[in-house]
DNA sequence: TCTGGGGTCCTAGGACCC
DNA sequence: TCTGGGGTCCTAGGACCC
């Protein structure tokens, strides 16, 4: 039978830094922008359970942390590590599982054969501590035969355990779990759930099912089958990243045009760089803001064919910010917190370095350094 | 005392085409 | 003068995840 190890990392950037820093393990440790070293708007990327133990957590204000955790040691982050840790880690899985898929930077689903939960448990076991020993990293693992059951014993595992579910007791498992335990209950539609009735996985089975359809629309569907213990494992097609993007937050909410214009491209060319790096070509391109009293605003516009011209990029962001500024002033003028500009609808470079369009001269379409917008977009 | 950066998927409406 | 239904593409917004 085949079982599911979902692998999930502890810490995990917390724990890279670990490795090369064991002195510091036991004490309350942060990733992120250190606040006393200078002004900042950022947040903590991870922190390590001694740390966890004064409430600091992912994402919280590090003006907040610094308060929370005085005595705490702070690591700026690093990501070009974390990034080739993660790889060593994949490797690492894919030699000792027939397959292996990554779903983020810090997590994985193992794919083994096990005859029963026993052989699973073993399983889990042998690869937990091939990791520790192997990579000095600690990882916690649910095993299941559903991949979203082993993520959710995988988050009951933490730190450092593994959660084994058999097909024939998930229901009773799931049963008494809050709703915030399953994979894309946020915090919005747990409320609607509440609403309805729902406040641990058990209940959907206990309320009406036209309630839950009506708080969650179909996503009830996918609640009632999880419920039961048979959650449809519907992977998404890896086909490669569907969009890239790059983000700045200013140290100061800015409502300059020239400044906004400046930062603006200065991302759109380094987003340009690492699609370049990815050999990627895009055909829309989105600037999104976050406005000063934190509202979001987006615009975005999709060429009739794909191109890696950076001046492209960079041109068109610059015309779509504008967009997105002229719409705003009608109303008030906001000032920006944070710009960021994306690149979507993405194709792998084609084989040969030759322009797409050199493909389809003679069409009506065709654009030169495929630059032009499509009559749609251009209306 | 505030609230990052990089992603994914879903929905709904309009335009357009057959 | 009035009448479909289905399908695709694009845009905007929302929710969620690590």
């Amino acid at each position: 039978m085949r079982w599911i190890l979902y692998v999930d990392m502890d810490a995990y950037y917390v724990s890279c830094e670990l490795r090369d820093r064991p002195e510091l393990a036991g004490r309350p440790v942060i990733v992120g922008p250190d606040p006393r070293l200078g002004p900042t708007r950022g947040v903590v990327l991870s922190a390590s359970y001694e740390a966890r133990a004064f409430g600091i957590r992912s994402a919280l204000p590090v003006l907040q942390a610094v308060r929370l955790c005085p005595g705490a040691v702070w690591i700026p982050a690093d990501h070009a590590k974390y990034d080739a840790i993660a790889r060593e880690v994949r490797l690492h899985l894919a030699g000792r599982v027939p397959r292996v898929v990554a779903l983020s930077i810090d997590e994985a689903a193992c794919e083994v054969d096990a005859a029963g939960p026993d052989e699973a448990r073993q399983a889990a076991l042998d690869l937990q501590s091939s990791i520790r020993t192997g990579l000095r990293l600690p990882a916690s693992i649910g095993a299941a035969v559903h991949r979203v059951v082993a993520k959710i014993a995988s988050d009951r595992a933490k730190p450092g355990g593994v959660v084994v579910v058999s097909p024939e007791e998930t229901a009773s498992f799931l049963a008494p779990l809050p709703i915030r335990a399953v994979p894309g209950v946020g915090p919005k539609t747990a409320e609607r759930l509440r609403l309805a009735g729902v406040e641990r996985i058990g209940d959907v089975l206990a309320v009406r099912p036209a309630l839950v359809r009506r708080a969650v629309g179909s996503f009830a569907d996918e609640l009632l089958a999880l419920a039961r213990g048979v959650p449809e494992d519907h992977h998404r097609d890896e086909g490669g990243p569907r969009s890239r993007s790059a983000a700045e937050t200013f140290l100061e909410d800015e409502g300059d045009s020239e400044r906004l214009a400046a930062s603006l491209d200065q991302l759109a060319r380094s987003l340009a760089r690492s699609l370049a790096e990815e050999r990627l070509w895009f055909r829309s391109v989105t600037v999104a803001v976050r406005w000063e009293d934190f509202g979001h605003g987006q615009r975005s516009r999709t060429m009739a064919s794909a191109t890696d011209d950076p001046g492209v990029l960079a041109a068109l962001a610059a015309r779509v910010l504008a967009e997105l500024r002229a719409k705003e002033s009608a109303g008030r003028r906001r000032k920006i917190r944070t710009l960021s500009v994306s690149a979507s609808r993405l194709a792998p470079a084609p084989a040969t370095q030759r322009r797409l369009d050199a493909f389809v001269a003679g069409s009506d379409r065709t654009v030169k350094n495929g630059a032009r917008l499509s009559d749609r977009a251009s209306s």
